[in-house]
DNA sequence: CGGAATCCGCACTGATACTG
DNA sequence: CAGTATCAGTGCGGATTCCG
């Protein structure tokens, strides 16, 4: 269960899904980096959980419409919680990553 | 960065972390299903990104004791509040992925 | 446009052996 | 005990192609 929820794309789907609801396409150009295989895959997911609902408008050319359902719009308080600690710690992190480096480097020069 | 915490080991290593520290062995015979190697990569990637504190004790057998840093703690309440909600909703989800499944198969019946 | 299907590489796993 | 190292097997994810 935590592997669904905690999935970095499923995050980003529902974090930009929560401000208004957005065509495939749309989300695709929002998050960068998703392959068009992963961002298919992990709506189907959201769906099948009941926490995206899909809607198939049939127009030429064809045009879907996500959306959070009501199950859904209750994860989203956690996950910007989760993303803005992520923003907000992220140059700690860096300088921790650095100076972790150097300590390693360190100890190997010491060797 | 979202990858890292967003991390299924991570977030289990931080939930177990905070309610005291914990040896090696005892990570890992508390997380079902881990493999030592990647709870020896998912601890030193915390360890770099400064949210966990090794402690390495120098006696035969050897001791190594894992702790929160303070920048882990804060991390701990949202990922705290992201394990309730699974707990919570886990009925309502398993109820709409048999219900997904059932409509998916009456579909290909269809056909 | 929004997929489904296929192929393929790489990361993760599991097992085992070895070390301080 | 707490790792590191290595190897074989597997599954996830990326890139590409094709379809309604």
């Amino acid at each position: 269960m935590l592997d669904r929820v905690a999935d970095k794309w499923s995050l980003l789907v529902i974090a930009l899904l929560e401000r208004r609801h957005l065509r495939f396409s749309e989300l695709r150009r929002q998050i960068d980096g998703v392959s068009q295989r992963m961002l298919t895959v992990t709506l189907r997911q959201l769906e099948r959980d009941g926490l995206v609902k899909r809607t198939v408008h049939p127009v030429v050319p064809p045009r879907v419409d996500y959306e959070l359902t009501p199950l859904g719009a209750t994860l989203h308080d956690t996950i910007r919680s989760l993303v803005i600690w992520t923003e907000e710690h992220q140059t700690e992190i860096a300088v921790a990553r650095t100076e972790y480096d150097r300590r390693m480097a360190d100890q190997v020069e010491a060797s």
